[in-house]
RNA sequence: GGUCCGGUAGCUCAGUUGGAUAGAGCAACUGCCUUCUAAGCAGUAGGUCAUUGGUUCGAAUCCAAUCCGGAUCACCA
């Protein structure tokens, strides 16, 4: 339990005995005290003001005098101003929790024995993952992981979106012009090889158009008619009918792009404990469809075709099976959210998706409610903001696209110059070299990606991602690297004490330090990374700050040398673990 | 037009869920390496928290209205 916490279990203890009412811990606000004030604490009295009839000064004085009697050990002087009291707490108080943690993880929470199913990633198969990706990759990865640290059972999985008439686009134009090329023959990594093909297909269809319009048609007839369109819908339908040429093209296409999006998942430190893969879930939705219009929540239209009415939430009537009985996108998604529950019967299912899909998630996670799915209702939607560049959205017909790997392979670039110029890496071998660029580059890129709140909207700056000063990923990196220097030359000794006063810096930083779990349990229930990316940035912050004002190794004392250890031990498991749980490696040296 | 999200320093973002004089980084300026790693530290400057009204001891935070920006409302996925 945190220190603010055991205030506020006193404050309602001394409360209650008081004035012979029920008061709750979580009743109580207890903030650190401002630095223009004497104290460590703070309690807010005027909610208890209010309620107790009482004067600030008098509820203060009747509650401060409590505390310290009841606990001479933690509380060592109180003074009131405006409603505020102030609390002084003992040094031995704010360093009992080292010698606790000395043995254990940073970030220690009991398991819940939940089980959360996390999806995110979720790509393509027509094109290489760009930037946007990048940000639900870094996201769903580390969501899955904080949610692991809080004790639940995490699976990870990825639906692969790897059929439809976007991925018979890329197909139509390689079997067009691709003249038998392949990534091997050519020397261009699968994924973006693929990707290429569907972008010569706008190209052509764009042609296309264009001569239709010329001849009359409008817009919208021109791309029906348009050849190389016809021949992609055609070609839909041979891959529904499983017309062995196309399989063969499908297959190897897919190939040849999972080839690419292993290598970049493997660079960029993703996983999953299970792929699903939309070919061979995108059936199971009709079922369901067919059992929920028995029990009367869904009806067909004259036509044939299905529909959900959900007006009285606010919402439209939704269509779920098209007059030729083929399923759309939420009919897929359902028979998906079923499956995934019976194979793993989650508690919590959550979906990293950016935010443009709210409406979609909210439909989904009603009509499974309307159909009595137990499940519905630990269905999440992490709606995340979408990236955008300083010129705006991303738009791929304007060649604004960001390519991850081209991302990942720049940063890489600049991580290795300002390494070779300032890095203390002289005994470094080749190999360790290379991990460190790695380290530094992906380090800065998942900090940037990671340290805003999710839910919103952000902007990518490219001079602004590869800085490494600042609030960066390598500033964390950095200050772990520092400390671990000054271990290297000393370990602590085991024991410490703390009977000289405490100085501000080491206060602070214990302050900060002894907040891990509750910082850690924020993040996961708001599934909120960038919470412990601001924590790791303001453990780090202080304790450059300490390590300017106060030697280390050449303390004032014995005693203060091993406290500072001690110190920084702590720190360093901190930030190791807390950026571990972001995806980011910090390194011994840098 | 309906629904949802956002607007905080020149720029990018925090703001502990309603608490004391709103904080960081970048950019600008001034200092600090013979010292445990200067990828650092200390400091200066920069704000009508979009606007107006309300709720109360107290509002960037809650409510209402208005303005601005974005997303979405497909027999695409």
């Amino acid at each position: 339990m945190s220190l603010s916490d055991e205030i506020k279990q006193y404050a309602a203890a001394a409360l209650e005995n008081i004035y012979k009412e029920s008061f709750y811990a979580d009743d109580v606000l207890v903030n650190q005290t401002k630095p223009e004030f004497e104290g460590d604490y703070t309690i807010v009295l005027f909610a208890f003001v209010k309620r107790l009839k009482q004067s600030p000064d008098k509820l203060g004085q009747e509650l401060g005098d409590a505390l310290l009697k009841a606990h001479p050990d933690v509380f060592l002087a109180y003074n009131i101003i405006k409603g505020f009291l102030n609390l002084t707490v003992s040094d031995q108080h704010f360093t009992g929790f080292l010698s606790s943690s000395a043995s254990s993880k940073a970030f220690d929470i009991q398991s819940t024995g939940r089980k959360v199913m996390v999806e995110y990633s979720s790509p393509n198969t027509n094109k290489p993952l760009h930037l946007g990706h990048l940000r639900n990759n870094f996201l769903g990865w580390s969501i899955a992981e904080i949610l692991k640290a809080t004790g639940n059972e995490v699976m990870k999985t990825c639906i692969v979106n790897d059929r439809g008439i976007h991925i018979c686009k890329s197909m139509i134009a390689w079997e067009l012009f691709g003249n038998g090329e392949t990534p091997t023959s050519v020397g261009v990594k699968g994924d973006h090889f693929v990707g290429d093909y569907y972008v010569r297909f706008s190209n052509e269809l764009k042609k296309e158009i264009e001569e239709g319009v010329a001849r009359g048609l409008s817009k919208d007839d021109a791309e029906k008619q348009a050849p190389i369109m016809q021949k992609t819908q055609q070609m839909l339908v041979d891959w529904e009918n499983g017309k062995p040429e196309v399989m063969k093209i499908w297959k190897m296409m897919n190939g040849w792009v999972y080839e690419g999006f292993d290598k970049t998942y493997a660079r960029i430190g993703t996983d999953f404990d299970k792929v699903y893969y939309e070919s061979e879930t995108y059936l199971l939705g009709r079922d369901f469809v067919e059992k929920g219009i028995e029990t009367g929540v869904f009806y067909r239209k004259e036509d044939g075709s299905v529909w959900i009415d959900l007006t009285d939430e606010g919402l439209d009537e939704k269509l779920v099976l098209r007059k030729d009985g083929t399923s759309v996108y939420i009919t897929q998604d359902l028979g998906l959210a079923h499956k995934k529950y019976e194979e793993f019967p989650y508690d919590q299912s959550i979906y990293v998706i950016a935010d443009e899909q709210n409406y979609h998630m909210k439909v989904l996670k009603l009509i499974l409610k309307k159909l009595g799915m137990p499940y519905a209702d630990g269905i999440v939607h992490l709606s995340y903001g979408m990236v955008e560049l300083p010129s705006g959205r991303m738009k791929s017909r304007e060649g604004t696209v960001v390519d991850a790997d081209d991302l990942v392979e720049e940063m890489v670039q600049v991580a290795a110059a300002i390494i070779k110029e300032k890095g203390k890496v002289d005994d470094f071998s080749e190999t360790e070299l290379k991990e460190l660029y790695d380290t530094i580059a992906l380090g800065a890129l998942k900090f940037y990606l990671l340290r805003v709140d999710p839910k919103k909207k952000m902007i990518f700056n490219p001079e602004e991602s590869i800085d490494l000063h600042g609030f960066t990923g390598s500033f964390v990196q950095y200050t772990h690297a520092r400390i671990k220097s000054i271990l290297r030359n000393e370990a602590p000794a085991g024991n410490f004490s703390a009977t000289s006063p405490l100085l501000k810096l080491e206060k602070e930083l214990l302050l900060l330090l002894e907040q891990a779990n509750n910082v850690l349990l924020q993040a996961a229930n708001e599934f909120n990374p960038s919470v412990l990316a601001n924590y790791a940035y303001t453990i780090a912050k202080t304790y450059n700050s300490f390590y300017t004002e106060h030697s280390v190794l050449k303390a004032e004392t014995e005693e203060k040398k091993q406290l500072r250890l001690r110190i920084c031990e702590q720190t360093a498991k901190v930030l190791k673990e807390a950026m571990g749980l972001l995806g980011i490696r910090v390194p011994e040296k840098m």
